[in-house]
DNA sequence: GTTGAAGTTGATCGGTCGATCAAGTTCAAG
DNA sequence: CTTGAACTTGATCGACCGATCAACTTCAAC
């Protein structure tokens, strides 16, 4: 029937997440955004809506990203907290996602926005409980397996472990300081192991 | 000589923390401040210079907050490890300062901000590294009392302390859950003690 | 009481913000 | 070809931004 769009969406949402997630919603212009993605602001607004819903798109399209990471770590590795010591260097280290020493796109947008973007964050934090699941479930096998002591519970390590990996995050964006960030997470799991 | 200035500079600085600590630095439009330390744009920029010289202030009177809350911490308990713990909770849970469950302001700030206003950036790392050192101090110390296992070098436990309150406070504002958090906190210096 | 520097006020500056929309363009269907 | 719905374009909207400044007020010094 009509005129094709000429953009491919999956593509813009990537773009316009590396943007929001470098310079955080408010500070990310839809000018900024224009530019990035490559369309004038009628296209932006007649495919996403607005700019909070383009963000919710991004954020999304963050959190499906983290958890294809983690997948492909857990397939590398025989043992599943092998595969999750992967992920979190991957995270930290070698990110192939946006720029090294970023903070959690999910944390940053806890961190930005107030009650006045409340379905944002409902958003972000149940994407950062799915990722607790995720970890939970990792603990647990290691903990059958007998990687891990058994009586502990395997949501109170998973959760220190990502409080662990938050925390490095944050710290490693702020010193750069790599050798301090992987004792740090050496340490982490290997206070958890055997 | 002349008229004398109606506002308290001291009080002014604070309520603006506390605006800048809730809301960021973008977020947070002048009209806003105006409002919260009942001045006029006129006042506040003749005393202060501008928006980003009064968050600097802000900062300053953040970090030497979160000082003496340690300080005061520190010379309740006999055991700098006691205080230290002291701090922690305090921190997460009664804060005495700002709203609880937020997020630390020198975070945030790195969080929000790029290199756009470096020096801002620059001024939260110095107050990090500073409170860094000063956990620093207290482990070592702890270490000399017997409180903790002397063949780990203080520094590292230091930073492996930050981090995990870092995150915990992310986490915190995150899910609100006090319960997991408390085990989180207790977890961390427990796997220290002895 | 007069002086004048310090402090205050609120209107106002140019810019940028998120969002809109009439006009123009494209192309599968008939 | 012609049609017309889908899509794109860029000018433009009102709102708000950080910052400025001329006019006004205050009060210690003389």
């Amino acid at each position: 029937m009509p005129n094709i769009a000429r953009y491919n969406r999956e593509d813009v949402i990537h773009k316009a997440m590396l943007l929001f997630w470098q310079k955080g919603f408010g500070a990310t212009s839809t000018r900024d955004l224009q530019q990035a993605v490559d369309m004038r602001p009628g296209s932006i607004y007649a495919a996403f809506g607005s700019k909070e819903d383009l963000y919710a798109e991004a954020l999304e399209h963050y959190a499906r990203c983290m958890s294809g990471i983690l997948d492909e770590k857990l397939a590398e590795h025989a043992s599943g907290l092998d595969g999750l010591h992967g992920f979190f260097e991957q995270v930290l280290f070698e990110p192939a996602l946006g720029e090294a020493g970023q903070v959690c796109m999910l944390i940053k947008t806890l961190s930005e926005l107030t009650d006045a973007h409340a379905e944002l964050r409902a958003q972000a934090i149940a994407s950062l409980t799915t990722m607790e699941h995720l970890f939970t479930d990792i603990i647990r096998d290691a903990q059958v397996s007998g990687e891990i002591i058994r009586d502990e519970d395997p949501q109170r390590v998973a959760r220190s472990l990502q409080v662990q990996l938050i925390g490095m995050r944050s710290y490693y964006q702020s010193t750069g300081d790599q050798d301090a960030v992987r004792h740090l997470l050496d340490d982490a799991f290997s206070r958890i192991r055997i």
